[in-house]
DNA sequence: ACCTGAACACCGTTCAAGT
DNA sequence: ACCTGAACACCGTTCAAGT
C-alpha cells in the first residue's frame, strides 16, 4: 500500500516503514493522533531516528496511516456516481463517508483541517478529498436538491466539523440528527 | 471578578491567582489553550507550584479565564430576552456569541465540549451555557421559527463545532456562510 | 496558609557513530 | 543508504523546605 512518492527503497527501509505505518495505526485508534512518537517507534522495533527519517512531520505520519482510508473513498465515488446510485442519497452518503473517516482516529478532524490550508503529504489528501467532493456535489446539482452556492470545500469542512462534534460525543446518540441537520442546511 | 468557590484567601494568594488568570489569557491569545503552563507562571512571576495549587488542572485554569466572558453572554441573554429584541434574530444572534465565545482562544471550543460532559469547573460553566441556551430557545420556539425537536445541548454542541471550524479559517471567510446553513438546519 | 523552586518524568527531535 | 540510540530540550507535575 501507500507507495512512497520518491525513489525505491532498500527492503529493510520498506520493512522498517511498514511496521511504523501499522504501530502508527494502532497507537492512533488507542489513544489518538497525538499518541507518542516515542511508543510508536518502540512498537514498530525501531528507533526513534528512523520514524523521523520517513515521516519528517507528524502529519506525514498521519498522512500515511489513512492512505488505505482515502482509497476506499475514491472507490466510493465511483460507486456514488453510478447512475443506479438514488441520486436523493448521494450527497448524505457521501457526508457520512467523509466524517467517519475523519472520526476514525481522535483528533484526526483537528489535524485535517489543520493540513488542508498547507503544504505536505496530508495536505495533498485534503485537497484530493475536496475535489473528490466537488465531484459528487456536481452531480448532486444536476438534480437541483442542493444550493448551488456550496463548494466541495464547504462541505469536506463541515463533513469534519462534525466528525469533531462526533468525537466528543462517545455515545453518538445525537450524531444522525446533526447529520440531518447539515444535509437540512445545504439543501435546496 | 470570579469569587473563588471556597472560603477567603490570604491577600497574596488573591493577587497571585489574579495574576496566572491575566497571565493565562495573554498566554491563551497568543498560543491557545495549550500555552505552556511553565510560561504562564513565569509570566506571572509565581512557581509552578502555585499555579497548580489555584489550578489543579489546565481545565480549570481555563474556566477562571473565561469567567468575564461568560458574565457577558448572561447579560446578553438578558438582551435577547427582551421583548423589544426582534424574536427572528435571536437565535442567530445567540448562535453567534456562543461560537465567538468558544473562538476567543484557539482549542479553546476543544476543552469546552470535553469538559461539558465532565465534572469541574468548565464543565459546570458548559451546562450553565446549555441551560442559557435552553432559555433562548424556549422563547424561539413559541415563534415556530425552530424545529422543536432542538434542544440546548444540541445548539450548544453545533456552535462550538463552528467555532472549531471557524478556528481552521483564519480568513474568515466563510464563517457567516456556516453560521447560515447552520441556522437553515435548524430552522423550522 | 501559602509560596518557592528543585527534582523527576515524559516525550519530541537531532545527530554522531555504526552497518 | 539506512539504522541505532544516546543526548538534549521542553514542559507537565510533585513535594520537601521555607515564610
Amino acid at each position: 500500500m501507500s507507495a512512497p512518492a520518491g525513489r525505491p527503497l532498500r527492503a529493510d527501509a520498506v520493512r522498517n516503514r511498514n511496521a511504523v505505518v501499522q504501530a502508527a495505526r494502532r497507537a492512533f485508534v488507542d489513544r489518538g493522533v497525538e499518541a507518542p512518537l516515542e511508543d510508536i517507534a518502540k512498537s514498530a522495533g525501531v528507533g526513534p531516528g528512523t520514524l523521523y527519517r520517513h515521516f519528517p512531520t507528524r502529519s506525514d505520519l498521519i498522512a500515511a496511516a489513512v492512505e488505505d482510508h482515502v482509497e476506499e473513498l475514491r472507490r466510493a465515488v465511483d460507486r456514488l456516481n453510478t447512475p443506479s446510485y438514488d441520486a436523493s442519497d448521494v450527497l448524505r452518503d457521501w457526508v457520512r463517508l467523509l466524517s467517519d473517516y475523519s472520526g476514525a482516529y481522535g483528533g484526526l478532524a483537528d489535524s485535517v483541517l489543520a493540513a488542508s490550508s498547507r503544504g505536505g503529504s496530508l495536505g495533498e489528501i485534503c485537497r484530493e478529498l475536496e475535489d473528490l467532493t466537488e465531484a459528487v456535489l456536481k452531480r448532486v446539482r444536476a438534480t437541483g436538491r442542493v444550493r448551488d452556492d456550496v463548494v466541495g470545500e464547504d462541505v469536506f469542512v463541515l463533513a469534519n466539523a462534525l466528525a469533531w462534534a462526533n468525537g466528543h460525543d462517545p455515545e453518538g446518540v445525537r450524531a444522525d440528527y446533526r447529520l440531518e441537520i447539515l444535509m437540512r442546511g445545504i439543501a435546496n
